[in-house]
DNA sequence: CTCTTTCTCTAGTGACCGCTACAGAAAGGA
DNA sequence: TCCTTTCTGTAGCGGTCACTAGAGAAAGAG
């Protein structure tokens, strides 16, 4: 496959330079970050951005899927590993707290953050329903382990993925706003006192 | 006092004019709220606007004292008057639920949402320390009732304090998703079981 | 070599941003 | 009445926004 293309070839790594897009909507969130700072970011010149990515809407629905793939998947792998309900929301929330505060990139969580304020309803539209997924996947492990009786069947699966959701939120907020890793662990800590008996 | 103006008298009411600059910022945040939403919203020019305001930043800074006072003071009034601390901190989560539902004004918090992803340093850091305040605040509650023990001596109250926060910032964050009262009074249920015993 | 294809670079497009100069309108003071 | 003061409306400032036309550069095909 991959016969070899015809043209003039690209002279940039399209990877890299979706990384490095990743990192600036990640650390700016969608509206704030201009086709300027992200062509900066990149290395490349406005048309070869165009040329590779689209439009600034299109680049970031493709960031936003990478950055799932890359940074947002350990919760799930989390929630499926962990043998307990409890025990999968207790790494994924000490994973949080690393994660939210690691220095090798912004701090938070992009499908949290990056469409606050954003007068583009499709790029809002897009990141809300990903957060809604992400609580319906939480609400799916809870009744998991109810269904098995790990779980009091007087628990509120809804309630308790929303509490969850909740706190993940606050913790993207609080990292943002420069809480420090041992700071979050603190919170997590603090919601696992929660869980149901 | 007040003695009567000199020069031809302001054609509009200044504090009704403040009013619907807050529901337009608390609705779009600072940086997506143009000084032309503000002049449509307000009913005003934008040299009258420049005139009584001064410019967008002291506008925004006049915006965030005044709701501090009218939508923001309830909280600090529930762990004032209520007896103990985790009554104060449920009477707060309850009204919490309410407020950032109620269909009269936008949702969710202001001084939460309105400096995400915001270039403008002076508005993000503005809303940062009274969020920073506002969680000092909450520690000095719980403080004050461990002094008196009705709160045990092994509690961590930078991180009971910072984990109410989370909820609080979460239940912004999913009201503006959509959630409704319900759900968030779920939220705030859950997290009360987190209430050290 | 030439021709075709594809990318890159320069230099812009119109639209909107926060903000304001200026002239006219509306009040009090003399 | 006329002057001073203050506000309002028009109209536009320079700057940045997302985006692109057009020309040249770099590859393969013949």
């Amino acid at each position: 496959m991959a016969t070899k293309q015809r043209g003039r070839p690209r002279s940039f790594d399209r990877e890299a330079a979706l990384e490095r897009a990743t990192m600036a909507f990640w650390e700016h969130g969608y509206e704030t970050t201009s086709i300027t700072d992200l062509t900066d970011a990149m290395g490349i010149g406005a048309p070869s951005l165009y040329a590779a990515f689209g439009d600034k809407k299109t680049l970031f629905a493709e960031v936003v899927e990478s950055y799932a793939v890359r940074y947002g998947s350990f919760g799930a792998r989390a929630l499926d590993e962990e043998p307990t309900a409890r025990a999968g929301f207790a790494r994924l929330l000490t994973e949080t707290a690393a994660v939210f505060t690691d220095p090798s990139h912004p701090r938070g969580c992009l499908m949290i953050c990056a469409a606050v304020n954003c007068a583009t309803p499709e790029v809002d539209n897009a990141l809300r329903e990903r957060r809604e997924a992400n609580i319906a996947g939480f609400e799916s492990r809870i009744r998991a382990d109810m269904a098995t009786g790990e779980l009091p069947p007087d628990t509120d699966p809804s309630a308790l993925a929303r509490f969850i959701g909740a706190i993940i939120q606050g913790m993207s907020q609080q990292a943002r706003d420069g809480a420090t890793g041992a700071a979050l662990q603190g919170v997590a800590d603090a919601a696992m006192h929660a869980w149901p008996a």
